[in-house]
DNA sequence: TGCTGAATTGATGTAATCATCATATCAGGG
DNA sequence: CCCTGATATGATGATTACATCAATTCAGCA
């Protein structure tokens, strides 16, 4: 369990947390699996539109950072989330993002002034 | 509001909010301020050891994510949570945290039989 | 006005992540 | 055994994030 490692400090450990949830696709594996209980590769590959070297890296980092489990069966690899609280946090990211989004709308207006800032430090 | 604008898809505008927090610097921020109401740029300086520059522009990319807020008073800048279900959701990954690790733990002997694997695609 | 402390912004080099494409493994079926 | 479908891994170039340091703004005070 290199990434989520317990020797490491706590709050690089939730870093790691999110970071393997901070890719669209990553979000939308994980959101698939939430509502399925298991998927298969094939079945996801349908579901996102991904190419499948490109899903299979992501399922690859997923896996690295312990958000989901493989299980193969015959030549089809079956996913699901490794813990049931994975879409208890994205339940929870979901109504915080209700709370920023509806307060960001009512105030389109001022912020629409602002240019977009385009770098992340 | 460039980051989590509602006019992209969903998973995306989740991802963002996942980035904004995937940073252990950041972190260490959020869970301060979810600790006291408010702080000052110099208590968390303090708090953190950072070098000013460098906590500054953590704290740009969670305003930028619209993570927090900041009020300038005298010439003292602080800073508060923009909204309160931001520690929920830490909490929330904190519970996720201690299973994952827990599973982890009881794991360490099979795991660590493998090499560490450097890079996430 | 010009100092000083507080905080932010800008510029630059380095490292990590991403997307794409090619190649490799792996499990049956013929 | 080799072929084919299903997945995974590797290599490469492009983009983005990070750390560091210099320069700037900003508010109050001498």
């Amino acid at each position: 369990m290199a990434v989520l490692d317990e020797r490491r400090p706590l709050y690089e450990i939730k870093a790691n947390l999110f970071k393997g949830l901070a890719h669209p696709h990553r979000i939308r594996v994980l959101e698939i699996l939430s509502s399925t209980d298991e998927a298969s590769v094939t079945t996801m590959l349908a579901d996102t539109g991904l190419e499948a070297s490109h899903l299979s890296q992501h399922l690859a980092v997923l896996r690295r950072y312990g958000l989901v489990v493989s299980e193969r069966r015959a030549s089809v690899v079956y996913y699901r989330l490794a813990h049931p609280q994975i879409s208890e946090l994205l339940r929870v990211a979901r109504v915080l993002l209700g709370e920023i989004l509806t307060d960001a709308d009512s105030q389109r207006e001022l912020v629409n002034s602002l240019p977009e800032i385009p770098d992340a430090r």
